[in-house]
DNA sequence: TGTAACATTAACGTTAATGTTATATTTATA
DNA sequence: TATAAATATAACATTAACGTTAATGTTACA
């Protein structure tokens, strides 16, 4: 399995050595291998996952804290998934895989609206478009 | 015409006060009248500006500079086109507003992009939706 | 007309999300 | 193997977007 230096995965990103030591910092995204020395090394997966902060960061204008919550979701699942047919307190496991879903029709839910309101924007942007070649074939 | 005080602006917008100070400060939203006294009165105008500013914050996830740009442009077009007509310099007139045509082309496209992007996010989180009502129904 | 509830400006404080700089190691290359 | 280039931690700096506080003036009403 390749490995890739900090700086290969800032320049494949887009974001600075910073922000990407940053995002470990906070726990956005998972801390890397070491070398014996101590440098970090990412692998594919761990380019990936900051693929995927960026674009949530980018498209939904999340706070990193939300996108926190919002990209570990997937992962709490998996772990609720895999400890389910084995845990002894199986009423609580079901507890909070309820909330976790009420958590994700609420991101669902809010997605729509913003969905609802950027097509009205993009109506509003049109009109405007159309209105400037309007003027511009007056002549 | 009716007008309002800050207060009833702020209680209307759920913005705070100073937030409502803040956005005029940096020329986000026009300074409004005054009384006599100097405090500030709002109109019915006013707050609707500010309410397309709080949406606009809240959907597309802009920077307050990034909405200025967006939120002016409308005014900008209409600024144009008033003074189109008896425009000495027609010439440069039309250049602007090719280039203010391909900014709103832009922000359109750009749109476009985050919605493309907000829908794979939808598909993502429902496939965890389903993936969780799947094992609560496992029993 | 007093006083409580608001308004104003001004300045300093705070938090998130980085940028920048310094100092010390590590790794790559001539 | 020397030295340049990259990495690491740590600490301080900066910017946006407000919050908070202080000091002062204004408006509403009992």
């Amino acid at each position: 399995m390749k490995q890739f230096k900090i700086d290969d995965v800032a320049k494949e990103t887009g974001l600075t050595k910073r922000t990407i030591r940053y995002y470990e910092e906070i726990g956005l995204i998972k801390p890397p291998e070491r070398s014996e020395k101590g440098t970090r090394l990412y692998t594919e997966e761990d380019i990936e996952r900051l693929k995927k902060v960026i674009a949530a960061r980018e498209v939904l204008g999340f706070s990193l804290q939300e996108l926190q919550q919002f990209l570990t979701l997937k992962e709490t699942i998996e772990a609720h998934h895999r400890d389910y047919r084995n845990a002894t307190d199986k009423e609580q496991k079901q507890q909070e895989l309820k909330e976790i879903a009420a958590g994700v029709r609420e991101q669902i839910d809010m997605l729509e609206q913003k969905m609802k309101k950027m097509l009205e924007w993009k109506k509003e942007l049109k009109q405007l478009h159309e209105k400037i070649q309007a003027i511009l074939e007056e002549q």
